[in-house]
DNA sequence: ATTAATTTGCAAGAAATGTGCAAAAAGTTC
DNA sequence: GAACTTTTTGCACATTTCTTGCAAATTAAT
C-alpha cells in the first residue's frame, strides 16, 4: 500500500491544487526533512509554482492537518517532513545532509529527571550534528 | 571561586567595554538561556546599551571565543548561554520558561544506530517540551 | 454551467539577524 | 597622561525567513 498524496488530501478535506499535491509528494518521497525555500525550488523548476509564500501556506496548512511536522534546526531554518513515526535527526556540519534516526529511547531516559523538575514532557526534540560517512572518509579538507 | 566576567575577557584577549562587560555577566549570572533581545531589553533598561547590534555583535565574539553556546527553539529564535558542562533543556510551552538538565547519556544511547549509519556525532542537541510544575498545576487554561 | 468557497500570485510587512561607516571609547606607547 | 592606534558602539539600512491583504484564478458544489 503505496502513500498516495490525493487520498490524504481528500482524507483531510484540502482541496486539490497542483502545488498543494505536488508539495505533499515531495514530501512523501523525500527521506530527509526539507526546508520551505527547498521545497519551494523544486516546484518553481518543474514550473508549479511561483511564490514562496504559496508554499509556507500549504506548509502550515499540513502541519494544521497533523499530515506533516515541522523542527528548527541550529542554522535558525525550520525542516518540514511527512509524519512517519517518531524518530530523530542526525545533520552532517559539512555537506549538511540530513538523515533519519528510526529509533528512541530519550524520554524514558530522562524521566527521572524531568519528574524531578516536576516538569511534563509533551515533545521533545534531538538532533545529533555530525560528519557523514562521504564527508568523514573524504581526503579533501 | 567566583566565576567573573572581566577574568574571562582579559583572558581571551577582549576589551573590556560597558555592553561587553554586562552582557557577559548576565550570561554568566542567568540560569537558563536567553535570546539575543531578552538580553538587549535588560541592558537597555540598564541605559547601558542603545542597539540591538551591538548585542548580536558581542554574543558572536563570546561563540568564537567559545565563552558561550548556542541553539536554536523550535520557535526559530537562537538562545545564548555561558558555558557550563553538557546538559540539555526543558521549555515549558505555556510559560515559555527553560531550565536545564544537567546530566546527559544520549549519545551512548544512540552510539549503535548512529555507528550503522557510517556517522561521527560532533554534537547532539535536545531539548524536551511540556509543561512546567507551576503551568501544569494552574487551574486556569 | 453557474455559483460559492478556496487558493494562488503578487506586493508589501514583520521579526531576527547582519553590515558599512563615522563617532566614541578602549588599549598602547612614549 | 597626552597622542596614536585599534576596537567597539550607535545608527541606518540590508538580508533572510516567514506572514498577510487582496484581487484574480482555480477548485468544489449545485
Amino acid at each position: 500500500m503505496k502513500i498516495n498524496a490525493l487520498d490524504i488530501l481528500k482524507e483531510k478535506g484540502l482541496s486539490n491544487t497542483g502545488p498543494r499535491k505536488r508539495i505533499l509528494e515531495i514530501l512523501i518521497g523525500d527521506q530527509a526533512p526539507l526546508s520551505a525555500s527547498e521545497v519551494f525550488k523544486k516546484l518553481e523548476f518543474e514550473g508549479l509554482c511561483h511564490n514562496e509564500s504559496t508554499v509556507y501556506r500549504n506548509l502550515q496548512k499540513f502541519l494544521e492537518a497533523e499530515i506533516i511536522q515541522s523542527f528548527t534546526l541550529n542554522d535558525g531554518i525550520a525542516r518540514f517532513e511527512f509524519k512517519k513515526g517518531h524518530h530523530h535527526h542526525i545533520v552532517c556540519i559539512k555537506c549538511k545532509k540530513m538523515d533519519c534516526l528510526n529509533l528512541c529511547q530519550v524520554e524514558k531516559l530522562f524521566d527521572e529527571a524531568i519528574k524531578k523538575h516536576g516538569f511534563m514532557p509533551v515533545s521533545h526534540h534531538l538532533e545529533f550534528y555530525g560528519l557523514c560517512k562521504g564527508c568523514s572518509t573524504s581526503p579533501l579538507k
